[in-house]
DNA sequence: CTCTATTGCGAACGTTTATTCGCATTCAAT
DNA sequence: ATTGAATGCGAATAAACGTTCGCAATAGAG
């Protein structure tokens, strides 16, 4: 932030652009998403705005905080609420929240995310594993028979990403027609939880049929032993 | 296309820009892909650019044809070879072609595919579903006791979303000494043909603790009655 | 009230980029 | 060889956008 706001306008005045950017986002897309239009939103000039943020995109990184804090404050709220059920209840618990979250703030959550990578939000995605870690602790320490708490970070990864994009890409979707939100949050709780509580192949038959190697297409060389 | 290139040198602009396109998206990214910048790498002149693509959009819709045409030629070039295998093996080799894909051509697959909601590649990502899903068909025919198939379309939905970007958002990280990529495969192989294989609850326990409906953060109303 | 630091303004500037247009060059049919 | 169509060129055009700068308005201390 390029001056620190001392008295109160420039305060509130900060905040109502960091909230205008936000709607400018939602309403236009990032690509849209101009400083004038910003600063016409909130009712400031474009010299006002970078009075206060050094550029574009210390805006957006203000943005992403503020949005990131929320994420935060949305998790903690949540959690110990579900920290009685068992397994599946707790996966499709935070599913539902997961999906209530990305939708909501007229599509500003969604927009964000599809450009992950663009932004620092990489580091969003990183605390938000972490925080389902926590929560995995959390419900480890009272429900510690049903699942296998050996997780490396592996585990956390693939289930962040695969709920978090799979949502993502469906609530981008066009036609919803095909199969509605409980449908898919369904099938989410059965892969996610089923992967939770086994790490190992659950079918007794194909327990024999162990690890055949298959030919991959392309030909590779060193692998490392399969830690199952 | 503006205009339909008749000469056998036209012709051979065309590819050439197509070509360039793809090396400086892949070096660039997509934010700097500029008309300029291809018709350079082409050695050609941006007028001339114009006279075959209608303007930079369709030069880039081109150029995700040509892709989705070798995506498609390479799954199916794959596919007969696993179709041997069980499950597991099956899973993994496609993932392991599916790491391969994806790292090729110079980063442009991953550069496009972080992109997916601003081209139509959506198109190419439905497609790609609807291989999978013939894919796991005439696997059917061989491996009928193994798997389950009363596929809806969310299962595909969700196998493929799931797998793709969490390799995508893999490759894009910056450190990647957490976890080497086998262990990626690994995991997801595991969580994939677990699903698959699994349409119901596992663990004899969790089928007595029914479906206790957890209170989601934001209530919502009326829900569709559990198939699972 | 007076004075100064803070705040606010928005037209103007410079850069970047997609796209066009008038003219030069090449092809291939006659 | 001639000629008209096809092809190729790249400076010029125009629009969009981030950022700055000189000046006006305001607040709050003395």
């Amino acid at each position: 932030m390029r001056k620190k706001p001392v008295q109160q306008r420039s305060q509130q005045m900060v905040d109502a652009l960091i909230e205008a950017a936000g709607q400018v986002i939602a309403e236009r897309g990032l690509e849209h998403f101009t400083t004038v239009q910003v600063a016409e939103r909130a009712n400031v000039s474009v010299g006002s705005l970078y009075q206060y943020f050094a550029n574009k995109d210390a805006l957006l990184a203000a943005l992403v905080d503020r949005l990131n804090r929320e994420m935060g404050e949305m998790v903690s709220r949540i959690a110990p609420s579900l920290l009685q059920a068992d397994p599946q209840t707790l996966v499709r618990g935070l599913l539902h929240a997961a999906f209530d979250f990305l939708g909501g703030r007229e599509g500003l959550y969604m927009e964000l995310l599809r450009n992950w990578y663009r932004l620092d939000i990489q580091r969003s995605l990183h605390r938000f594993e972490q925080q389902m870690l926590e929560i995995t602790r959390a419900y480890a320490l009272t429900h510690v028979a049903d699942l296998r708490l050996d997780h490396g970070p592996a585990k956390g990864f693939v289930i962040i990403n695969s709920v978090v994009f799979t949502l993502l890409r469906y609530l981008s979707l066009p036609n919803r027609a095909l199969f509605d939100r409980d449908r898919l949050v369904e099938e989410l709780t059965t892969m996610v939880a089923g992967y939770l509580s086994a790490g190992r192949p659950r079918n007794p038959r194909s327990k024999a049929a162990t690890v055949t190697r298959a030919k991959p297409g392309t030909g590779r060389s060193k692998r490392n032993p399969v830690r199952i």
